[in-house]
This record gives structure tokens, C-alpha cells and sequence, in this order.
DNA sequence: GGTGTTGAAGCACGTTCGTGCTAAAAAATA
DNA sequence: TATTTTTTAGCACGAACGTGCTTCAACACC
């Protein structure tokens, strides 16, 4: 029939062009046109792939909430294969937490898209879908952790909630600041900070 | 000479409606037309008190930080006026960092506000200058917060830094989560991590 | 009371945006 | 080779944007 094309290669293609925009850019720059020009293509051949320009936005929203998930999913199996509280353990929970910074230049980008539809999310009601994935599948990851983490001894569930959610923020925060400050809150800083969070959950059981 | 009018005034009432603006329909909304028509001006009023959007927008960050650092500051002295170690003491410290976060309205449409300039300002070069100085307002009163919190036992200035931005962190992720998923982050689940967080910082001397 | 400075309002221009629609190009099938 | 269908490209329209510039009303001062 027609020019054999990949349609889901296109896509992802095109999708990696709205994450390099909205890496550099930002959102709002992340027009159709603007798009098209990063992919090479035209307008209406991104048109063809995409219905409209939210459709192309939340497409791509939720391709990195699969990229990050994906990594924290990883990460997290590693962290459960290791001997508990081997110091192998204690690395690959560094690594697990290191995926949220932006470490590298992919994870830079990533982070950067991340954030940004998050926060337009607050705004855009057809993100709002993809935001609470988005949260569902970190909580969750995060929440083994905790339950792994955390002193044998009795915890109230509400403290193993409280904590994770606070890992959470933590980790979020960091990010930020490391996308927004990246002169103050450095990689050693990212570092030194990830210790003592970990030394504080490990070293005083927050018994409630 | 002319038509009297308090022009110190009118600029905060025109940064107002910016405030109102950023908050319920986000920053990229905050045109010249939107704000004029939110403070009930013309555009042409609107720019004879703020030469271009540009100008506004500095403007208008430079309201929020002053805003949000003078509260973090004298809050800090109310902390600082209570005697070392009491409940009184406990509660300032409660209430200081309870400004970082939207428990009520007014302190909602700030952190939107403040936010979304920061985000903004990763790429937008004019607005650089203020999220430095934002930056470092609230980095000093968290640093004294922090120096004032730590166990007397000697402690590393490396430590007493990364206890800092920890706590930078974490403060800027909950207010985050606070914006971006309220049913999630409720009141009560602030003020858990909060206590946690506190708990960890006197129980747990990070001695390096 | 005239006069000149200033607040307020609006027009016009060029740019960018999303989107509906049409038309050409390309390749597999008849 | 002719046809059919997917892919690509492009035009046109209305809306919104920032901004330079002009116009009008109002008020303090001579």
C-alpha cells in the first residue's frame, strides 16, 4: 500500500524532538511548528501522527513517565536482589535515588520534562490523568523502599506513610534544585545530602 | 500637574492581579491584556507603569520573594527570641517552615506564584538575577535555622551545609506536592513529615 | 481661567499559535 | 502500467501576543 513507514518509530521520534524543545525551551515553546522543525518534518506530517497538539503533549507526558518509571522499576529490583544492609545494598539504593536527579544529560532531559508537566498539569485538566500515574508508580517504588529501609522494629503505618512521602519530597526538592541551582546543589552536594537522608532513616527509628 | 495618584499603589495593585493570574491560570497567561483586564486597567495603563511584560514579570518576582523573605524572617526572629530546646521554641520552628508551604490562601497563591518564576526562570535570562537573590534569602534563614536546630557536638561545616540544603530540599518538594497533588499532601500529612523531619535532625547528630 | 504635564485608553503592525482543509508525492497492489 | 492508500507538505483562517505610537481626559500651577 502506502510508504512503509514505522508509525510507532515516528512517533517516539517525534517525541524526542518535543523532550529536546521542552529541555531547552520549555513547554510553552513546544509548539507544533516548533515540533515539526525539531523533527524534521512538517506540520501536517506531525499532524498525521498525532490528532492535536494536546494529544502530541500528553502522548509525550506519558513517554517519560514510562522512561522514569521504567529506571526507578529497575533500580528497585536491584536494590531487593542485594543481601539486606550490605553495603551492595546501600549503593544500589544510592543508584536507585540517583535516577531522579539529573545526573547525566538523558536523565537531565528527562528530569526537566518531568517537572514540566507536572507543573502544567496544575493548569492543563488533560494532564491531569498522566500526573497522578506519574505519582502512583514513584510513591510506590519509594514505598517499598521505606518498607525496606525502615528498623525491623514495630512502625506504625502512618510513620511508614510519613516517611515515604517525606523521601519523596526530599528526592523532588533535590531535583529541583539541582535543575534550577545546578551552581549550589551539585552532584557532591546531591551526594551528601542522599547520605544523610538515608543515615536519618536508618539511625533514628522514627517511633511514633 | 497631573491627575494624583499613588503610583507605588497602582504597581502593587497591577502586580496583584499578576498574583491572582499565575495562580489559578498558571504564568505563560500573565499577558499584558489578561493583567490589565484582571486589574480592571487598559493595556496602555498597565505599560505606563511598567515599561514592557518583561519589566513586569521581574517586578512581580521581586514582590513574591520580598513577600515570602519577609516571613521567613521574622518568623526566624520569633524562633530565635524562644528559649533554646522549649515547646515554644518547637512551635516556632512548626510555624516557620509552615510558611514554605499553601496552608491557607494567601500563602497558596504565593507559592504558586513563587513556583512558577523559578521554574520560569531556568529560561528566561531576565528573570535569573531574582531567582539567585530568591535563593539565597531563603538558603540564609534555613542556614541559621539549621545551625540553631543541630546538636552542640562539634560538627563539620560540610555537615551543617548538607544538613541545610537537605532541609531546603525537602521544604521546596513538600510545597510542591502540597501545589500538584492536594489530596495527596494534606495539612496533616505536612505536619507529619515536618515532625519526622525535625525529630531526625536533633535525634540523629549527623556527625560526618 | 488658561496651560502644560501626566494618567488612561486605544489603534495598528508584525509574529506566532492551533487547526481545518487541500494537494502532491510515494510505494504496494491490481 | 494503472490504481489505491498512506505519508508529506502546505495554505488559510481566526485568535492572541508584545509593542510603538497617538489620542483624550484630568488636574496642579501660573
Amino acid at each position: 500500500m502506502p510508504k512503509i513507514v514505522d508509525a510507532e518509530a515516528r512517533r517516539q521520534e517525534v517525541v524526542q524532538a518535543v523532550f529536546r524543545i521542552i529541555a531547552s525551551d520549555g513547554l510553552e515553546r513546544a509548539s507544533l511548528r516548533e515540533v515539526a522543525d525539531e523533527a524534521g518534518l512538517a506540520v501536517g506530517s506531525v499532524r498525521h501522527y498525532f490528532a492535536s497538539s494536546d494529544d502530541l503533549l500528553v502522548f509525550s507526558f506519558g513517554a517519560v513517565i514510562d522512561r522514569i518509571a521504567g529506571r526507578l522499576e529497575s533500580a528497585m529490583t536491584a536494590v531487593e536482589a542485594e543481601r539486606q544492609g550490605s553495603s551492595a545494598q546501600q549503593a544500589a539504593v544510592l543508584n536507585l535515588l540517583g535516577q531522579f536527579l539529573p545526573l547525566d544529560e538523558e536523565l537531565a532531559v528527562d528530569a526537566c520534562v518531568w517537572m514540566a508537566f507536572r507543573h502544567a498539569a496544575r493548569i492543563k485538566p488533560v494532564l491531569a490523568a498522566e500526573a497522578e500515574r506519574s505519582h502512583r508508580a514513584v510513591a510506590a517504588v519509594v514505598g517499598r523502599l521505606i518498607m525496606l529501609l525502615s528498623p525491623q522494629e514495630a512502625e506504625a503505618q502512618q510513620t511508614l506513610v510519613a516517611e515515604a512521602e517525606r523521601l519523596l519530597a526530599t528526592m523532588d526538592g533535590l531535583c529541583m534544585h539541582a535543575l534550577l541551582q545546578p551552581e549550589w546543589m551539585t552532584a557532591e552536594m546531591c551526594s551528601d545530602v542522599l547520605t544523610a537522608h538515608l543515615r536519618s532513616l536508618a539511625g533514628a527509628p522514627a517511633s511514633s
